[in-house]
RNA sequence: GCGCCUGUAGCUCAGUGGAUUAGAGCGUUGGUUUCCGGUACCAAAGGUCGGGGGUUCGAGUCCCUCCAGGCGUACCA
C-alpha cells in the first residue's frame, strides 16, 4: 500500500506540475504524522518556486485526491506530514511485504567450517548471519539453496590426524574413548563435539614448533592425497565423519537446514582443468606459479596454482563457481558469505573469472561481515587462541539457566539470546558479545522480544471473546501509537530484502515490543469497555511479532 | 607504501540530504504495583557525530584532507 501512495502523490506531481519525480514516502517522528516527504524540496530549484508554496499546493491536491488521508500538512522549510485515516493504518497492519524475488532461485553459501577443525566463533556468527539472509530471500518468495563449502583436504587436516594420532598412540581402535561422554586431556575436560578443535590446536602448535612432529605432518598430509596408510585413513576418515556430525548438531540446533555440502576435493580439480583451460588469455605464468594479474582492473596479482602445481585456494573456488553452475544452472543470483578479511581475495577472483564466464562473474556476489568476539576477552581455555562456538553456546545456555530456572523453554531462550545479538547489528562492523546482556530482559535482547509474546499470548489465551473483529472507529491514542507501528512491518521487511540488512527487522521488533509493553503498562485489555477492539489489536502484535522473529530465524515460544 | 573497512553518549549500537531536541539499550540518578506474567513501565542527567576544510538554502549522512584502529596486500584457507 505505501508504494500505491507513492505512486499517487508522484502522479499528483505531474498533474500539477507537469514533472516526472521519484516520492518515497519517509516514516518521520510520530508527532508528525504517519508518513513524510520532502518531494517540494527537491522540486523548488526544478520549478523555480519556494518549496512552501509547492508543498501548500501539493497538500491540498493530495488531500482532496488520494483516499486514505485525513490530515496533510506542510512543515519547516516545505516537508509534507501526512497523517492517515485509522481504516488505512490497519490496511497497511495486513499487508505483505511485496516479493521482489518470487520465483527466482538463489544460492547462498555460508557457515562453512572446516573438518578435523575447531568451528570457532566466527562460523557461528557467519552462520545464523547467512541463515538469516535466506530467509529474507524466501519471504521475498526467493527458492533458497543454502550452501556450504568445507576444506577436507590440506595441511589443517594433516595436523589434527597427527595430534589424533599420537593421542591414542596409534592404535586406532582407542579411536572410541574420544567418543565418550567426557573426555580428559592435558588436564582438559573436553566432549566430543570439542575434542577435535583442541587436538586440532595441539598439532598446529607442534608444527609450528618444527622438528620430529613438524616432519612427520607433512609426511601425514602426503599420505592423506596417496591414501597409503592405513592408520592414516582410518583417522582421517573417523575425523571427517565426526566433525561432520557435529557441525550437523550445531546446524540442527540453529534450525539451519543446508541443501548441499561441497568438498574442496571435489572443487579442486575442476579449478585445476578451469585455470590451465585459460591459460596464457586469463591466467600467466609467474616465478612458477599461475597467476592472474589483477592490476589489470585495479586489484592485485594472486596465485592460483603455485609451483608445485597445486591449485590454491583461489583456483579451488574457480572450481567452486563452476560446481554451483552444474547443480544450479537455473540460479539468478549467487552469494558467498565470509568475514570481511576476504573482500579483496573475492574481488580478484571474480575479476579472473569474469574474464572467460562473465555471466556466471555477474550473479556472483560476495558479502562480508565483520569479527565477533567477547566482551570478556578472555582466553579460550580449550584451544589457548581461539574461541570455539561451543564455548560461546555452552556459556549461554548456563546463563540462561540460572535467569530462567523454571522456563521450560531455556533451549529457545539460549538461541534467541544468541541469534538476536548476532542479528541486531548491521552486518559488515565488528561485533562484540556479552553472555549477560544477550540473555536479560531488561534490554535489547531476544528474551525481551520473546518475553514481549509471552505476555500477548497470555492476554489472547484468557479473553472469552474468540474472534476478536477489528472496529477501528475512533481508536484511543495508545491503541493509533501500536496500530501505527505495526502498519510499519511489511515495509521494514521489504527493506531488509533490499538492502539484505537483517537487522532493520531486529530493531523494528524491538521498537515494536516496546511499543506493546507501553500499550500493556497502561491499558487494561481484559474486561475493559474496548477490549474487543485491544484484543485484536493484541492479536496482531502477537502475529507480527511471531512473524518477525521467524523471520531472522529466532524462536518464538507461546509461553517462557 | 597501496587498497578496503571502521570511528556517533562512560559502554554496546541505530541513524533515510532537511522541521524545535542526533536516537535506543546498558550503566548512573529518581519515580510507578487494588495490574491481563513488574524479568515490566515512566522520567532525568549524559553528544563540539575522530580533527580540519569544501559543496548546499541545509551535512552524522556527499566530496577533499589529516589522525586513530582493524583487515588485506603472490604461492595459507
Amino acid at each position: 500500500m505505501k508504494t500505491e501512495l507513492d505512486a499517487a502523490i508522484e502522479a499528483a506531481v505531474k498533474e500539477l506540475f507537469g514533472v516526472e519525480v521519484k516520492v518515497e514516502l519517509t516514516r518521520p517522528d510520530e508527532q508528525f504524522g504517519d508518513y513524510a516527504t520532502n518531494v517540494a524540496l527537491r522540486l523548488a530549484s526544478k520549478l523555480d518556486k519556494p518549496p512552501r508554496e509547492i508543498a501548500e499546493t501539493l497538500a491540498q491536491h493530495v488531500k482532496d485526491r488520494i483516499s486514505h488521508m485525513k490530515e496533510v500538512s506542510v512543515a519547516g522549510p516545505g516537508f509534507l506530514n501526512i497523517t492517515l485515516i485509522d481504516e488505512a493504518l490497519l490496511k497497511l497492519a495486513e499487508s505483505e511485504p511485496v516479493q521482489n524475488y518470487k520465483g527466482q532461485q538463489i544460492l547462498v553459501e555460508f557457515g562453512d567450517p572446516n573438518p578435523l577443525k575447531a568451528m570457532h566463533l566466527g562460523h557461528l556468527y557467519t552462520t545464523v548471519v547467512g541463515d538469516a539472509i535466506c530467509r529474507l530471500f524466501e519471504v521475498a518468495g526467493a527458492d533458497v539453496k543454502r550452501l556450504s563449502y568445507h576444506g577436507d583436504v590440506g595441511m589443517h587436516v594433516a595436523k589434527a590426524v597427527w595430534a589424533i594420532g599420537e593421542q591414542i598412540s596409534w592404535d586406532t581402535d582407542r579411536l572410541q574413548d574420544l567418543e565418550a561422554d567426557e573426555i580428559r586431556i592435558d588436564g582438559q575436560k573436553l566432549t566430543i563435539k570439542t575434542v577435535i578443535g583442541y587436538l586440532y590446536a595441539k598439532g598446529a602448535q607442534a608444527y609450528e614448533e618444527e622438528g620430529h612432529a613438524a616432519e612427520q605432518i607433512r609426511a601425514i598430509n602426503k599420505s592423506i592425497y596417496a591414501k597409503d596408510q592405513a592408520d592414516v585413513n582410518k583417522i582421517y576418515d573417523w575425523g571427517v565423519k565426526r566433525s561432520f556430525a557435529y557441525f550437523d548438531l550445531v546446524f540442527k540446533e540453529l534450525s539451519v537446514n543446508y541443501d548441499k555440502r561441497y568438498l574442496e576435493s571435489e572443487s579442486s580439480p575442476i579449478g585445476l582443468e578451469s585455470v590451465q583451460k585459460h591459460l596464457g588469455k586469463v591466467f600467466e605464468k609467474s616465478e612458477g606459479a599461475i597467476v592472474y594479474k589483477g592490476e589489470k582492473k585495479g586489484l592485485h596479482t594472486r596465485v592460483f596454482v603455485n609451483s608445485e602445481g597445486l591449485p590454491t585456494y583461489e583456483a579451488k573456488d574457480l572450481g567452486l563457481t563452476e560446481l554451483k553452475k552444474r547443480d544450479f544452472p537455473n540460479a539468478g543470483k549467487s552469494i558467498i558469505i565470509t568475514a570481511t578479511e576476504q573482500t579483496e581475495y573475492f574481488r580478484v577472483m571474480l575479476a579472473a573469472l569474469s574474464e572467460f564466464d562473465a555471466e556466471l562473474a555477474a550473479k556472483t556476489v560476495h558479502m562480508a561481515h565483520g569479527f565477533l568476539s567477547l566482551t570478556s576477552g578472555k582466553m579460550s581455555s580449550r584451544t589457548g587462541k581461539v574461541h570455539q562456538a561451543q564455548e560461546l553456546l555452552d556459556d549461554t545456555q548456563e546463563a540462561v539457566k540460572q535467569a530462567y530456572p523454571d522456563s521450560k523453554v531455556q533451549c529457545e531462550v539460549y538461541l534467541a539470546a544468541v541469534k538476536y545479538t548476532f542479528l541486531k547489528n548491521r552486518i559488515g562492523g565488528d561485533i562484540v558479545f556479552d553472555v549477560q546482556e544477550s540473555v536479560t530482559l531488561e534490554g535489547n535482547s531476544g528474551p525481551y522480544l520473546q518475553y514481549a509474546l509471552a505476555r500477548a499470548n497470555s492476554i489472547l489465551k484468557k479473553s472469552q471473546i474468540p474472534n476478536p473483529k477489528s472496529q477501528i472507529d475512533s481508536l484511543e491514542p495508545d491503541e493509533r501509537s501500536l496500530l501505527r507501528k505495526l502498519g510499519e512491518y511489511a515495509e521494514t521487511v521489504e527493506k531488509a530484502v533490499d538492502e539484505l540488512m537483517p537487522h532493520h527487522i531486529a530493531i523494528y521488533l524491538y521498537e515494536l515490543a516496546q511499543k506493546f509493553n507501553s500499550f500493556y503498562e497502561h491499558n487494561r485489555v481484559i474486561g475493559d469497555a474496548r477490549e474487543e477492539i485491544r484484543l485484536s489489536l493484541v492479536q496482531k502484535y502477537a502475529d507480527t511479532l511471531k512473524n518477525g522473529l521467524e523471520t531472522l530465524g529466532v524462536p518464538a515460544p507461546e509461553s517462557m
